[in-house]
DNA sequence: TTGCAATTCAAACAAACGTTTGAATAAGTT
DNA sequence: AACTTATTCAAACGTTTGTTTGAATTGCAA
Protein backbone atom coordinates (compact mmCIF):
# COMPACT_ATOMS: atom_id res chain seq x y z
CA UNK A 1 0.00 0.00 0.00
CA UNK A 2 1.75 2.89 -1.03
CA UNK A 3 1.30 5.63 0.70
CA UNK A 4 3.17 8.17 -1.29
CA UNK A 5 0.89 9.82 -4.42
CA UNK A 6 -0.38 6.65 -6.62
CA UNK A 7 -1.39 9.20 -9.08
CA UNK A 8 0.34 11.18 -11.69
CA UNK A 9 0.23 14.73 -11.56
CA UNK A 10 -2.20 14.58 -14.72
CA UNK A 11 -5.18 13.16 -13.13
CA UNK A 12 -4.68 14.63 -9.34
CA UNK A 13 -5.20 17.98 -11.80
CA UNK A 14 -8.25 16.44 -13.44
CA UNK A 15 -9.57 15.61 -9.51
CA UNK A 16 -9.15 19.12 -8.33
CA UNK A 17 -10.44 20.74 -11.21
CA UNK A 18 -13.24 18.23 -11.32
CA UNK A 19 -13.93 19.10 -7.39
CA UNK A 20 -13.62 22.80 -7.66
CA UNK A 21 -15.15 23.85 -11.41
CA UNK A 22 -18.18 21.74 -9.97
CA UNK A 23 -18.39 23.83 -6.52
CA UNK A 24 -17.30 27.51 -7.55
CA UNK A 25 -17.61 27.33 -11.67
CA UNK A 26 -14.97 28.14 -14.32
CA UNK A 27 -14.39 31.89 -13.74
CA UNK A 28 -14.06 31.47 -10.18
CA UNK A 29 -11.77 29.13 -9.52
CA UNK A 30 -8.13 30.11 -9.93
CA UNK A 31 -5.16 27.66 -11.61
CA UNK A 32 -3.15 28.70 -7.77
CA UNK A 33 -6.16 26.98 -6.03
CA UNK A 34 -6.64 24.56 -8.12
CA UNK A 35 -2.68 23.40 -8.60
CA UNK A 36 -2.43 23.65 -4.27
CA UNK A 37 -5.20 21.26 -3.99
CA UNK A 38 -3.51 18.95 -6.66
CA UNK A 39 -0.36 19.75 -5.10
CA UNK A 40 1.36 20.22 -7.85
CA UNK A 41 3.28 23.20 -9.47
CA UNK A 42 0.95 26.05 -11.23
CA UNK A 43 3.14 25.80 -14.29
CA UNK A 44 1.74 22.03 -14.30
CA UNK A 45 -1.30 23.23 -16.17
CA UNK A 46 0.08 24.42 -18.73
CA UNK A 47 2.25 21.89 -19.47
CA UNK A 48 -0.37 18.66 -19.11
CA UNK A 49 -3.07 21.33 -20.70
CA UNK A 50 -2.53 24.19 -22.73
CA UNK A 51 -4.88 26.29 -21.05
CA UNK A 52 -7.20 26.35 -18.02
CA UNK A 53 -9.90 26.11 -20.74
CA UNK A 54 -8.48 22.89 -22.08
CA UNK A 55 -8.07 21.35 -18.91
CA UNK A 56 -11.95 22.19 -18.13
CA UNK A 57 -13.06 20.11 -21.08
CA UNK A 58 -10.75 17.74 -20.18
CA UNK A 59 -12.22 16.95 -16.70
CA UNK A 60 -15.80 16.70 -18.56
CA UNK A 61 -14.66 14.76 -20.93
CA UNK A 62 -13.17 12.06 -18.50
CA UNK A 63 -16.26 11.50 -17.25
CA UNK A 64 -18.61 11.68 -20.20
CA UNK A 65 -17.92 8.63 -21.93
CA UNK A 66 -18.99 6.69 -18.99
CA UNK A 67 -22.36 8.11 -17.87
CA UNK A 68 -23.44 7.66 -21.37
CA UNK A 69 -22.50 4.47 -21.66
CA UNK A 70 -24.02 3.63 -18.51
CA UNK A 71 -27.24 5.46 -19.85
CA UNK A 72 -27.23 3.70 -23.01
CA UNK A 73 -26.72 0.33 -21.73
CA UNK A 74 -29.52 0.84 -19.41
CA UNK A 75 -31.77 2.17 -22.42
CA UNK A 76 -30.91 -1.34 -24.37
CA UNK A 77 -31.24 -3.65 -21.57
CA UNK A 78 -34.49 -2.12 -20.89
CA UNK A 79 -35.72 -4.43 -24.03
CA UNK A 80 -37.54 -3.15 -27.31
CA UNK A 81 -41.08 -2.18 -25.56
CA UNK A 82 -39.68 -0.51 -21.99
CA UNK A 83 -42.49 0.96 -19.52
CA UNK A 84 -42.10 5.01 -19.15
CA UNK A 85 -40.44 4.12 -15.78
CA UNK A 86 -37.84 2.10 -17.34
CA UNK A 87 -36.73 4.80 -19.83
CA UNK A 88 -36.63 7.45 -16.99
CA UNK A 89 -34.88 5.49 -14.61
CA UNK A 90 -32.80 4.56 -17.24
CA UNK A 91 -31.78 8.37 -17.97
CA UNK A 92 -31.81 8.98 -14.39
CA UNK A 93 -29.87 6.75 -11.94
CA UNK A 94 -26.35 6.72 -13.82
CA UNK A 95 -26.12 10.52 -13.32
CA UNK A 96 -27.62 9.90 -9.35
CA UNK A 97 -25.42 6.79 -8.66
CA UNK A 98 -21.62 8.69 -10.34
CA UNK A 99 -22.91 12.00 -8.11
CA UNK A 100 -23.26 9.63 -4.65
CA UNK A 101 -19.82 7.62 -5.41
CA UNK A 102 -17.55 9.12 -2.89
CA UNK A 103 -15.20 6.72 -3.12
CA UNK A 104 -13.50 8.04 -6.72
CA UNK A 105 -13.77 11.60 -7.43
CA UNK A 106 -16.92 11.71 -9.41
CA UNK A 107 -18.89 12.91 -6.82
CA UNK A 108 -18.60 16.73 -8.10
CA UNK A 109 -19.18 15.63 -11.79
CA UNK A 110 -22.73 15.83 -12.14
CA UNK A 111 -23.14 19.13 -10.43
CA UNK A 112 -20.59 20.27 -12.63
CA UNK A 113 -22.55 18.89 -15.49
CA UNK A 114 -25.37 21.28 -14.61
CA UNK A 115 -23.20 23.76 -14.40
CA UNK A 116 -21.84 23.41 -17.68
CA UNK A 117 -25.32 24.73 -19.12
CA UNK A 118 -24.97 27.97 -17.19
CA UNK A 119 -20.52 28.41 -18.45
CA UNK A 120 -20.13 30.96 -20.53
CA UNK A 121 -21.11 29.91 -23.88
CA UNK A 122 -17.62 29.89 -25.84
CA UNK A 123 -16.05 27.40 -23.54
CA UNK A 124 -19.13 25.39 -22.92
CA UNK A 125 -22.18 25.00 -25.81
CA UNK A 126 -19.64 23.02 -27.92
CA UNK A 127 -18.69 20.81 -25.23
CA UNK A 128 -22.44 20.06 -24.22
CA UNK A 129 -23.73 19.58 -27.62
CA UNK A 130 -20.55 16.97 -27.98
CA UNK A 131 -21.47 15.32 -24.65
CA UNK A 132 -25.40 16.31 -23.93
CA UNK A 133 -26.95 16.46 -27.51
CA UNK A 134 -26.56 12.97 -28.42
CA UNK A 135 -27.93 10.73 -25.58
CA UNK A 136 -30.36 13.48 -24.80
CA UNK A 137 -31.58 12.76 -28.82
CA UNK A 138 -31.24 9.08 -28.31
CA UNK A 139 -34.24 9.08 -24.96
CA UNK A 140 -36.07 11.64 -26.76
CA UNK A 141 -36.56 8.85 -29.91
CA UNK A 142 -37.02 5.86 -27.34
CA UNK A 143 -39.72 8.21 -25.14
CA UNK A 144 -41.66 8.91 -28.70
CA UNK A 145 -42.00 5.18 -29.67
CA UNK A 146 -43.00 4.64 -26.13
CA UNK A 147 -45.53 7.47 -25.99
CA UNK A 148 -46.95 7.71 -29.71
CA UNK A 149 -50.19 9.44 -28.52
CA UNK A 150 -47.84 12.11 -27.30
CA UNK A 151 -47.18 14.75 -30.04
CA UNK A 152 -43.68 15.50 -30.38
CA UNK A 153 -43.63 19.19 -29.22
CA UNK A 154 -45.12 17.97 -25.78
CA UNK A 155 -43.07 14.73 -25.65
CA UNK A 156 -40.06 16.99 -25.98
CA UNK A 157 -41.65 19.21 -22.95
CA UNK A 158 -41.76 16.40 -20.91
CA UNK A 159 -37.94 15.34 -21.94
CA UNK A 160 -36.92 18.83 -21.09
CA UNK A 161 -38.43 18.91 -17.59
CA UNK A 162 -37.44 15.56 -17.15
CA UNK A 163 -33.54 16.91 -17.68
CA UNK A 164 -34.52 19.67 -15.06
CA UNK A 165 -35.39 18.08 -12.41
CA UNK A 166 -32.21 15.52 -12.53
CA UNK A 167 -29.59 18.08 -12.87
CA UNK A 168 -31.30 20.25 -10.09
CA UNK A 169 -31.25 16.40 -8.06
CA UNK A 170 -27.94 16.26 -8.95
CA UNK A 171 -26.83 19.87 -8.34
CA UNK A 172 -28.31 19.94 -4.34
CA UNK A 173 -27.57 16.24 -4.00
CA UNK A 174 -25.60 17.21 -1.14
CA UNK A 175 -27.78 19.92 0.51
CA UNK A 176 -31.22 18.00 0.14
CA UNK A 177 -31.55 17.51 3.86
CA UNK A 178 -30.99 21.27 4.38
CA UNK A 179 -33.32 22.32 1.88
CA UNK A 180 -36.16 20.06 2.32
CA UNK A 181 -35.43 21.21 6.32
CA UNK A 182 -35.31 17.63 7.62
CA UNK A 183 -37.94 15.88 5.52
CA UNK A 184 -35.35 14.38 3.23
CA UNK A 185 -32.06 12.96 5.10
CA UNK A 186 -29.27 10.55 3.43
CA UNK A 187 -30.92 9.43 0.80
CA UNK A 188 -29.88 6.14 -0.92
CA UNK A 189 -29.60 7.01 -5.00
CA UNK A 190 -32.08 4.29 -5.38
CA UNK A 191 -34.67 6.35 -3.17
CA UNK A 192 -33.66 9.43 -5.01
CA UNK A 193 -34.15 8.06 -8.39
CA UNK A 194 -37.51 6.17 -7.81
CA UNK A 195 -38.70 9.57 -6.15
CA UNK A 196 -37.89 11.38 -9.39
CA UNK A 197 -39.54 8.30 -11.43
CA UNK A 198 -42.24 8.90 -9.35
CA UNK A 199 -42.46 12.50 -9.70
CA UNK A 200 -41.56 12.23 -13.75
CA UNK A 201 -43.38 9.38 -15.02
CA UNK A 202 -46.81 10.48 -14.58
CA UNK A 203 -46.60 13.12 -17.03
CA UNK A 204 -45.41 10.52 -19.80
CA UNK A 205 -48.65 8.52 -19.03
CA UNK A 206 -51.26 12.05 -19.17
CA UNK A 207 -52.15 12.75 -22.84
CA UNK A 208 -54.39 15.39 -22.29
CA UNK A 209 -54.28 17.62 -24.72
CA UNK A 210 -52.05 20.64 -23.51
CA UNK A 211 -54.92 23.74 -22.64
CA UNK A 212 -53.37 27.12 -22.36
CA UNK A 213 -55.10 28.93 -19.09
CA UNK A 214 -54.32 32.31 -19.49
CA UNK A 215 -54.38 34.38 -16.35
CA UNK A 216 -55.69 37.75 -15.90
CA UNK A 217 -53.02 40.38 -16.00
CA UNK A 218 -52.98 42.92 -13.80
CA UNK A 219 -49.37 42.48 -12.64
CA UNK A 220 -48.36 45.78 -10.88
CA UNK A 221 -44.78 46.97 -11.57
CA UNK A 222 -42.08 46.08 -9.17
CA UNK A 223 -41.20 48.26 -6.13
CA UNK A 224 -38.30 50.76 -7.59
CA UNK A 225 -34.74 50.60 -5.71
CA UNK A 226 -35.12 52.00 -2.61
CA UNK A 227 -33.28 55.38 -2.20
CA UNK A 228 -31.02 54.51 0.07
CA UNK A 229 -28.31 57.13 1.12
CA UNK A 230 -25.10 56.33 -0.52
CA UNK A 231 -23.74 53.04 0.99
CA UNK A 232 -20.42 52.66 3.29
CA UNK A 233 -17.87 54.58 2.03
CA UNK A 234 -14.54 55.00 4.15
CA UNK A 235 -13.45 58.60 3.13
CA UNK A 236 -10.42 60.26 4.64
CA UNK A 237 -8.64 57.62 5.80
CA UNK A 238 -5.61 59.90 6.64
CA UNK B 1 -38.58 65.23 -7.99
CA UNK B 2 -40.04 62.27 -10.13
CA UNK B 3 -40.17 62.11 -13.95
CA UNK B 4 -36.72 62.19 -14.50
CA UNK B 5 -36.48 60.87 -18.78
CA UNK B 6 -33.31 59.20 -18.15
CA UNK B 7 -32.71 56.63 -15.59
CA UNK B 8 -29.69 57.47 -12.84
CA UNK B 9 -26.75 56.06 -12.57
CA UNK B 10 -27.12 53.35 -9.94
CA UNK B 11 -30.49 52.36 -11.65
CA UNK B 12 -28.71 51.37 -14.50
CA UNK B 13 -25.76 49.74 -12.59
CA UNK B 14 -28.89 47.65 -11.64
CA UNK B 15 -29.85 46.94 -14.72
CA UNK B 16 -25.99 46.19 -16.34
CA UNK B 17 -25.51 43.95 -13.61
CA UNK B 18 -28.82 42.12 -14.15
CA UNK B 19 -28.00 41.47 -18.04
CA UNK B 20 -24.33 40.84 -17.52
CA UNK B 21 -24.40 38.32 -13.68
CA UNK B 22 -27.32 36.50 -15.31
CA UNK B 23 -25.30 35.58 -18.51
CA UNK B 24 -22.05 35.27 -17.69
CA UNK B 25 -22.21 34.31 -13.10
CA UNK B 26 -20.69 36.22 -10.86
CA UNK B 27 -17.14 35.65 -10.85
CA UNK B 28 -17.09 36.36 -14.58
CA UNK B 29 -18.33 39.34 -15.12
CA UNK B 30 -15.96 42.76 -14.09
CA UNK B 31 -16.57 46.00 -12.97
CA UNK B 32 -15.26 47.91 -15.96
CA UNK B 33 -17.47 45.86 -18.05
CA UNK B 34 -20.33 46.30 -16.17
CA UNK B 35 -19.65 50.16 -15.80
CA UNK B 36 -18.57 50.87 -19.49
CA UNK B 37 -22.36 48.66 -20.59
CA UNK B 38 -24.21 51.11 -17.84
CA UNK B 39 -22.61 53.77 -18.73
CA UNK B 40 -21.06 54.81 -15.55
CA UNK B 41 -17.76 55.35 -14.04
CA UNK B 42 -15.73 52.41 -12.25
CA UNK B 43 -15.99 54.67 -9.03
CA UNK B 44 -20.09 54.39 -9.18
CA UNK B 45 -20.04 50.91 -7.84
CA UNK B 46 -18.11 52.01 -4.99
CA UNK B 47 -20.15 54.72 -4.17
CA UNK B 48 -23.58 53.21 -4.92
CA UNK B 49 -23.30 49.94 -3.46
CA UNK B 50 -20.54 49.11 -1.26
CA UNK B 51 -18.97 46.17 -3.44
CA UNK B 52 -19.47 44.17 -6.34
CA UNK B 53 -21.18 41.45 -4.03
CA UNK B 54 -23.36 43.93 -2.35
CA UNK B 55 -24.42 45.08 -6.52
CA UNK B 56 -24.86 41.60 -6.77
CA UNK B 57 -27.35 41.23 -3.54
CA UNK B 58 -29.14 44.66 -5.00
CA UNK B 59 -30.14 42.96 -8.05
CA UNK B 60 -31.28 40.36 -6.79
CA UNK B 61 -33.43 41.80 -4.29
CA UNK B 62 -34.77 44.36 -6.58
CA UNK B 63 -36.97 41.99 -8.58
CA UNK B 64 -37.34 39.27 -6.02
CA UNK B 65 -40.21 41.18 -3.97
CA UNK B 66 -42.15 41.47 -7.38
CA UNK B 67 -42.25 38.07 -8.62
CA UNK B 68 -42.83 36.85 -4.98
CA UNK B 69 -45.87 39.03 -4.15
CA UNK B 70 -46.86 37.88 -8.05
CA UNK B 71 -46.44 33.90 -6.61
CA UNK B 72 -48.54 35.05 -3.88
CA UNK B 73 -51.27 36.86 -5.34
CA UNK B 74 -51.60 33.77 -8.31
CA UNK B 75 -51.52 31.43 -4.77
CA UNK B 76 -54.23 33.07 -2.79
CA UNK B 77 -56.31 33.93 -5.59
CA UNK B 78 -56.63 30.20 -6.82
CA UNK B 79 -58.70 29.48 -3.46
CA UNK B 80 -59.45 27.57 -0.73
CA UNK B 81 -59.09 24.18 -2.02
CA UNK B 82 -57.25 24.91 -5.48
CA UNK B 83 -56.55 22.50 -7.65
CA UNK B 84 -53.19 20.94 -8.43
CA UNK B 85 -52.85 22.81 -11.88
CA UNK B 86 -53.69 26.00 -10.20
CA UNK B 87 -51.23 25.53 -7.58
CA UNK B 88 -47.87 24.71 -9.83
CA UNK B 89 -49.82 27.82 -12.45
CA UNK B 90 -48.86 30.15 -9.59
CA UNK B 91 -45.40 28.68 -9.04
CA UNK B 92 -44.34 28.87 -12.35
CA UNK B 93 -46.23 31.58 -14.17
CA UNK B 94 -44.60 34.43 -12.51
CA UNK B 95 -41.23 33.79 -13.31
CA UNK B 96 -41.86 32.51 -17.02
CA UNK B 97 -43.76 35.69 -17.51
CA UNK B 98 -41.17 37.64 -16.21
CA UNK B 99 -38.37 35.98 -17.86
CA UNK B 100 -40.58 36.67 -21.64
CA UNK B 101 -40.81 40.61 -20.62
CA UNK B 102 -38.72 42.03 -23.06
CA UNK B 103 -39.36 45.12 -22.88
CA UNK B 104 -37.53 45.88 -19.59
CA UNK B 105 -34.87 44.66 -18.02
CA UNK B 106 -36.60 41.74 -16.29
CA UNK B 107 -35.22 38.97 -18.84
CA UNK B 108 -32.41 38.61 -17.74
CA UNK B 109 -33.80 38.09 -13.35
CA UNK B 110 -34.91 34.47 -14.24
CA UNK B 111 -31.67 33.13 -15.47
CA UNK B 112 -30.23 34.91 -12.57
CA UNK B 113 -32.24 33.24 -10.06
CA UNK B 114 -31.18 29.82 -11.73
CA UNK B 115 -27.51 30.54 -11.14
CA UNK B 116 -28.44 31.96 -7.99
CA UNK B 117 -27.91 28.69 -6.92
CA UNK B 118 -25.08 27.52 -8.28
CA UNK B 119 -22.83 30.72 -7.57
CA UNK B 120 -20.34 30.95 -4.80
CA UNK B 121 -22.34 29.81 -1.41
CA UNK B 122 -20.20 32.34 0.67
CA UNK B 123 -22.23 34.91 -1.74
CA UNK B 124 -25.63 33.34 -2.80
CA UNK B 125 -26.48 30.76 0.00
CA UNK B 126 -27.97 33.66 2.40
CA UNK B 127 -29.22 35.47 -0.07
CA UNK B 128 -31.26 32.27 -1.73
CA UNK B 129 -32.41 31.28 1.58
CA UNK B 130 -33.89 35.35 2.02
CA UNK B 131 -35.84 35.03 -1.46
CA UNK B 132 -36.64 31.92 -2.20
CA UNK B 133 -37.20 29.72 1.20
CA UNK B 134 -40.24 31.66 2.44
CA UNK B 135 -42.49 31.58 -1.14
CA UNK B 136 -41.51 27.66 -1.65
CA UNK B 137 -42.34 26.85 1.85
CA UNK B 138 -45.82 28.59 1.11
CA UNK B 139 -46.11 26.24 -1.79
CA UNK B 140 -45.24 23.22 -0.42
CA UNK B 141 -47.79 23.82 2.38
CA UNK B 142 -50.23 24.56 -0.16
CA UNK B 143 -49.80 21.31 -2.35
CA UNK B 144 -49.65 19.83 1.32
CA UNK B 145 -53.25 20.37 2.14
CA UNK B 146 -54.23 19.79 -1.64
CA UNK B 147 -52.80 16.58 -1.99
CA UNK B 148 -52.95 14.79 1.43
CA UNK B 149 -52.36 11.44 0.44
CA UNK B 150 -48.83 11.97 -0.35
CA UNK B 151 -46.26 11.69 2.39
CA UNK B 152 -44.26 14.58 3.19
CA UNK B 153 -40.89 13.42 1.70
CA UNK B 154 -42.86 12.60 -1.61
CA UNK B 155 -44.73 15.26 -1.93
CA UNK B 156 -41.77 17.23 -1.18
CA UNK B 157 -39.40 15.76 -4.10
CA UNK B 158 -42.44 16.54 -6.29
CA UNK B 159 -42.52 20.04 -5.44
CA UNK B 160 -38.27 20.01 -5.23
CA UNK B 161 -38.80 18.45 -9.50
CA UNK B 162 -41.35 21.35 -10.15
CA UNK B 163 -38.67 23.74 -9.20
CA UNK B 164 -35.83 22.07 -11.11
CA UNK B 165 -38.34 21.50 -14.38
CA UNK B 166 -39.39 26.05 -14.33
CA UNK B 167 -35.43 26.80 -13.43
CA UNK B 168 -34.06 24.81 -16.61
CA UNK B 169 -37.23 26.18 -18.41
CA UNK B 170 -36.01 29.58 -17.43
CA UNK B 171 -32.53 29.12 -17.70
CA UNK B 172 -32.67 28.03 -21.31
CA UNK B 173 -36.24 29.99 -22.61
CA UNK B 174 -33.96 31.32 -25.01
CA UNK B 175 -32.39 28.69 -26.73
CA UNK B 176 -35.19 26.10 -26.69
CA UNK B 177 -35.72 25.75 -30.23
CA UNK B 178 -32.03 25.41 -30.66
CA UNK B 179 -31.85 22.63 -28.15
CA UNK B 180 -35.16 21.38 -29.48
CA UNK B 181 -34.05 21.30 -33.10
CA UNK B 182 -36.86 23.67 -33.88
CA UNK B 183 -39.54 21.30 -32.66
CA UNK B 184 -40.97 24.22 -30.15
CA UNK B 185 -40.45 27.81 -31.16
CA UNK B 186 -41.07 30.70 -29.99
CA UNK B 187 -43.48 30.12 -27.25
CA UNK B 188 -46.04 32.02 -25.86
CA UNK B 189 -45.18 32.13 -22.08
CA UNK B 190 -48.87 30.46 -21.54
CA UNK B 191 -48.08 27.90 -23.99
CA UNK B 192 -44.50 26.97 -22.34
CA UNK B 193 -46.45 27.24 -18.44
CA UNK B 194 -49.47 25.17 -19.93
CA UNK B 195 -46.18 22.14 -21.04
CA UNK B 196 -45.24 22.43 -17.57
CA UNK B 197 -48.09 21.98 -15.86
CA UNK B 198 -49.32 19.40 -18.04
CA UNK B 199 -45.75 17.72 -17.28
CA UNK B 200 -45.45 17.92 -13.54
CA UNK B 201 -49.29 17.43 -12.12
CA UNK B 202 -49.76 14.25 -13.12
CA UNK B 203 -47.10 13.53 -10.66
CA UNK B 204 -48.98 15.08 -7.83
CA UNK B 205 -52.05 13.17 -8.69
CA UNK B 206 -50.20 10.04 -8.38
CA UNK B 207 -49.87 8.81 -5.13
CA UNK B 208 -48.47 5.49 -5.82
CA UNK B 209 -46.23 4.60 -3.09
CA UNK B 210 -42.59 5.23 -3.98
CA UNK B 211 -40.75 1.58 -4.53
CA UNK B 212 -37.19 1.50 -4.58
CA UNK B 213 -36.10 -0.20 -7.65
CA UNK B 214 -32.14 -0.89 -7.01
CA UNK B 215 -30.38 -1.80 -10.39
CA UNK B 216 -28.59 -4.45 -10.39
CA UNK B 217 -25.06 -4.27 -11.38
CA UNK B 218 -25.04 -6.61 -14.44
CA UNK B 219 -27.24 -5.96 -16.94
CA UNK B 220 -31.09 -7.05 -17.10
CA UNK B 221 -33.12 -4.26 -16.46
CA UNK B 222 -36.64 -4.94 -17.82
CA UNK B 223 -39.25 -4.26 -15.71
CA UNK B 224 -37.45 -3.10 -12.62
CA UNK B 225 -39.17 0.00 -11.99
CA UNK B 226 -42.94 -0.58 -12.57
CA UNK B 227 -44.81 0.32 -10.06
CA UNK B 228 -45.61 -2.79 -7.67
CA UNK B 229 -48.65 -2.34 -5.08
CA UNK B 230 -48.19 -2.86 -1.88
CA UNK B 231 -44.05 -1.44 -1.85
CA UNK B 232 -43.38 0.99 0.81
CA UNK B 233 -40.82 3.87 1.13
CA UNK B 234 -37.77 2.62 3.23
CA UNK B 235 -36.37 5.73 4.40
CA UNK B 236 -33.50 4.31 6.34
CA UNK B 237 -34.04 0.75 6.14
CA UNK B 238 -31.31 -0.30 4.73
C1' DT C 1 -23.56 85.33 -6.20
C1' DT C 2 -21.89 81.95 -2.13
C1' DG C 3 -21.98 77.73 0.30
C1' DC C 4 -22.76 72.95 0.94
C1' DA C 5 -23.65 68.38 -0.07
C1' DA C 6 -24.25 64.85 -3.58
C1' DT C 7 -22.30 62.81 -7.37
C1' DT C 8 -18.96 61.92 -11.08
C1' DC C 9 -14.47 61.39 -12.79
C1' DA C 10 -9.54 60.16 -14.06
C1' DA C 11 -6.01 58.10 -11.91
C1' DA C 12 -3.78 55.11 -9.16
C1' DC C 13 -3.43 51.27 -5.82
C1' DA C 14 -2.13 46.50 -4.35
C1' DA C 15 -3.42 42.02 -5.27
C1' DA C 16 -4.53 38.21 -8.09
C1' DC C 17 -4.96 36.47 -12.53
C1' DG C 18 -3.39 33.09 -16.67
C1' DT C 19 0.56 32.21 -18.99
C1' DT C 20 5.51 31.78 -20.15
C1' DT C 21 10.33 31.00 -19.33
C1' DG C 22 14.59 28.51 -18.55
C1' DA C 23 17.02 26.03 -15.44
C1' DA C 24 16.81 21.87 -12.44
C1' DT C 25 15.43 17.27 -11.75
C1' DA C 26 13.68 12.55 -12.82
C1' DA C 27 13.27 8.71 -15.79
C1' DG C 28 14.74 5.88 -19.46
C1' DT C 29 17.83 4.28 -23.26
C1' DT C 30 22.09 3.09 -25.36
C1' DA D 1 28.86 6.05 -18.18
C1' DA D 2 26.74 9.67 -21.25
C1' DC D 3 22.86 11.11 -23.76
C1' DT D 4 17.90 12.00 -24.48
C1' DT D 5 13.50 12.78 -23.15
C1' DA D 6 9.86 13.91 -19.95
C1' DT D 7 8.50 16.35 -16.10
C1' DT D 8 8.86 19.64 -12.25
C1' DC D 9 9.97 23.94 -10.28
C1' DA D 10 10.65 28.90 -8.79
C1' DA D 11 10.38 33.08 -10.73
C1' DA D 12 8.76 36.45 -13.51
C1' DC D 13 5.87 38.07 -17.34
C1' DG D 14 2.16 41.47 -18.67
C1' DT D 15 -2.90 41.96 -17.77
C1' DT D 16 -6.74 42.45 -15.39
C1' DT D 17 -9.07 42.42 -11.14
C1' DG D 18 -11.80 45.09 -7.16
C1' DT D 19 -11.18 48.96 -4.61
C1' DT D 20 -9.73 53.60 -3.09
C1' DT D 21 -8.48 58.39 -3.51
C1' DG D 22 -8.92 63.33 -4.02
C1' DA D 23 -10.00 66.60 -7.09
C1' DA D 24 -13.68 68.17 -10.43
C1' DT D 25 -18.47 68.73 -11.36
C1' DT D 26 -23.26 69.13 -10.57
C1' DG D 27 -27.66 70.54 -8.24
C1' DC D 28 -29.96 73.14 -5.10
C1' DA D 29 -30.72 76.37 -1.17
C1' DA D 30 -29.71 80.58 1.05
Amino acid sequence: MPAQPVTDTRTRLLDAGEELFAAKGFAAVSLRDLTARADANLAAVSYHFHDKAELFREVVRRRAGGLNGERLRLLESAGAAPTVEALIDAFVRPAVVMASDCDRGKSGFCRLLGRMLLEEPELASPLVREVFKPVFERFLHAFQTVCPELDPASLWWRVHCLAGATLHTLMHQKDLAVWSGGLVTGEKPDAMVAEIVASQAPGFRSFQPVSPTPQPPSVRADRAARPRPGARITKGSR
